[in-house]
DNA sequence: CCAAATATTATTGTCTACACTTTTCTGACA
DNA sequence: TGTCAGAAAAGTGTAGACAATAATATTTGG
């Protein structure tokens, strides 16, 4: 019968592919903490799968930029110093810069009901972890239309590598960044790429800037 | 003894590294064609080795942005459009200025001796392949101090991912690259770093504006 | 003769077993 | 007691067999 059509969603990924999901974000939730080391047989063990799928995931978790692999060595959690995170918060603000600019053209109106929305959803959030899930998303949905695809990947890759820790940290600079949204959103609305792309990199760079004053006031 | 200490480099490597390079050499010197599906089982017997450390290559090799790796698919090398080679000179362009600007400081007066000899050897190369080849030391050596490594690494894919088969299109340019050259080399010498890193960014961005246009010239 | 359904084949994905390397432990010797 | 060599253990690396999937060929019904 028609019943059972596809539920199970996902199910037609490889099992490398799911693993890699899983382990991904137990990485970027914390679970495994920085510095910690992944052995192939205890995830193995622990999922229900064999070794393999396993190695293929650590290689593409590795190209992410989430672990670091070693011959005959093993997996460790990439931990990262305040050195990383300020080439991190450059790179993402030259790099979302060029994305923004050749996006803002093509965001359908769609997707401008959705950027604004969300910023009015920032403006609302009243701790910090909604705010910094809803700012992902406003972040990632402004360069979504950029087609070149390597400079989505970089994008991406540099995200992964952020502490995801940190949001605690921001809770002073949520104004400010409301403000810088709503200005990126206006540039946006008006088509404006070089404004928008423009505020942008100052917004990342500048909260690159207070995200390290905070780490290091906290004396860590 | 301290005879045979470590003659027979490379032997240390894991196979999957060392079939890794293989197919990556082949790939860039153009042995195996663009959008030509590379099959694991063939490399493999080619090779000696099992489909095991080939498929841990693709990985990485998918993770550098040569080939395209799609579930139950399998690989095919990547083919690069006019839209590739805008994409990955303006990047260029803009990695490339960062990681000057951060390199020129800490170079050492070898490096610059380097330097120096291959923009010599460039403006006394007379063809084109010699020309490139020194050309990309001179490239890698510039930054080769910046000590960015999700930088470094942007960089070195969007290297791998250029067309290696357009040395003869460049013919024209060598003249204006040599002069370019020069002048980044001075203000190397004289560690002013701004000024290399612009003279870099439009040196690349030149040269990428006038390769398109070769390339779309040659009505390809 | 064509189209849709089905069988076949080719290729990728995963598992298990074994080989190799690195690390840790043990014990002898200075 | 310290340290160095060698053995044992732990863990990664590779091979080859089997399973699952996608592509291809074949058959069947119209």
């Amino acid at each position: 019968m028609s019943m059972n059509q596809d539920l199970r969603i996902e199910n037609r990924d490889t099992l490398h592919l799911k693993v890699c999901n899983v382990i991904r974000e137990a990485i970027i939730r914390g679970d495994f903490k920085p510095g910690e080391r992944l052995k192939q047989s205890d995830l193995a063990e622990k999922m229900g799968v064999s070794r393999m799928p396993v190695r293929e995931a650590f290689r593409k978790l590795e190209s992410e930029g989430l672990i670091k692999l070693e011959p005959h060595k093993g997996a460790v959690v990439k931990s990262i110093s305040i050195k990383d995170i300020e080439e991190i918060y450059a790179l993402r603000s030259e790099l979302e810069k060029m994305a923004v600019y050749q996006s803002v053209d093509l965001l359908t109106d769609e997707d401008i009901n959705q950027l604004s929305s969300l910023v009015a959803e920032m403006e609302k959030a009243d701790d910090a972890d909604t705010f910094v899930q809803y700012n992902i998303d406003f972040h990632r949905l402004l360069v979504k239309r950029c087609n070149w695809e390597r400079l989505n990947s970089f994008i991406g890759t540099l995200w992964n590598g952020l502490p995801q820790q940190t949001p605690h940290l921001l809770t002073g600079q949520i104004e400010t960044s409301n403000t810088e949204h709503r200005k990126i959103l206006e540039a946006v609305v008006k088509k404006d790429k070089e404004t928008a792309a423009n505020i942008v990199s100052e917004h990342i760079y500048r909260t690159g800037e207070s995200l390290i004053e905070s780490l290091k006031k906290e004396g860590k």
